[in-house]
DNA sequence: CCGATATGTTGACATCGACAACATCGGTCA
DNA sequence: TGACCGATGTTGTCGATGTCAACATATCGG
């Protein structure tokens, strides 16, 4: 399809994208807005039609990021509908490993230094859903005599917290003898982590 | 004392200080080498005296933040010698309050997105030391019986990154209902994430 | 006292984010 | 079919930034 000289058609889906590569290739240092703009092939100044500012494209693709990560563990959790304690496997297991198949854009997401929009709906909307979907699961189990009765809402934050924290410290490199790009030896140690968590959950006899 | 006009005197260590005021301030995206170097009182190209590049300096102000925290936690545990459980719990406190304290640089230290300088032999010793500390602990609550017989690095893991990850989070403002500026109900939390974690390491009779 | 080294300053360059003014394209209406 | 308007591009510019080279000054040691 021939392309008129002064008319994308979709530019803002196509600087999404190269932002996300440029991401992927060079971190978020490296990704500055006149390099998505080369990579869509437009001018320097194009990225202001679609985007306030800067931020505001950063923000986007990490808005990007979050639905994908809420999607893929409320989906790892779904395969394991009647076991809540194997759905939470799962989900801090897929958490883990999608996190870390993209590491610049977690770090965009999580890691701050970079202004964001913060305000942004879907960024709130996506973290928000994950957390709901975890809280379910721990209501479920505490019905099925799983978990301990206590508040549902720590009892989720420590699990949310022990695998994201895995995340951010594999992503900063600050664990000795675990590179993040080793996935069998990350995954063992993800299951490791899910698993005293879990037990830190379990209602005891 | 009188300043010669050409002659700092200890400009690397006033660098440093006022990059930390500057990161306190306006957080990394506002810290700039000639910022710093106007803040300390000398020309824009100053600090390359001191500093090879942006990130050297950078990578010096986490370090600094390194050795504060790993002291910190250190002391912290260190009072309740003869209570690993103690231990664990305070030293999860203090990890957590005193990276809100200064959470520009628990984001320049944790976060990612500012190019740092990975290799720098205090920034790695300072974390390991922590860890080590970290193990030693849980090396004797396993001795006196109360906590699990599992490989104690798994252990350890679990009970940093459940801590780590609820500051990263925190620094996120990811958590709906917990703004990182509520010390008490921050605190609360933290004990909350700290004993269902430990309950998870805990032997079991 | 002099030479070498450390440590400043000045000036310049490339890149970047952002803004203003202008140019082109697509859609709508008479 | 042509005019108009809004959307969406381009060109040019400015201030800020990181970094480098050349030069200037201060300190130290022989």
């Amino acid at each position: 399809m021939e392309k008129k000289a002064y008319h994308h058609g979709d530019l803002r889906a196509a600087l999404l994208d190269a932002a996300e590569t440029l991401l992927a290739e060079k971190g978020a240092a490296g990704l500055s807005l006149r390099a998505a703009a080369k990579r869509a092939g437009v001018s320097h100044t194009a990225p202001y039609r679609h985007f306030p500012n800067k931020a505001a494209l950063l923000t986007a693709v990490a808005a990007r990021g979050f639905v994908a990560l809420a999607e893929g563990t409320a989906a790892a959790a779904a395969a394991f509908a009647d076991d809540p304690a194997r759905q939470l496997r799962e989900a801090g297991r897929c958490y883990v490993v999608q996190s870390l198949a993209n590491p610049a854009r977690a770090m965009l997401m999580f890691g701050g230094n970079v202004p964001l929009d913060g305000e942004d709906p879907l960024f709130q909307e996506a973290g928000q859903r994950a957390f709901d979907g975890l809280q379910a699961i721990i209501a479920a189990g505490q019905r099925a005599g799983v978990f301990r009765d206590d508040p549902i809402r720590p009892l989720a934050l420590t699990l949310w917290s022990s695998v994201h924290g895995l995340v951010m410290l594999l992503l900063a490199d600050q664990i000795r003898d675990l590179p993040a790009d080793e996935p069998q030896r990350v995954e063992e140690m993800v299951a490791w982590v899910t698993e005293v968590t879990l037990n830190g959950v379990r209602r005891r006899e």
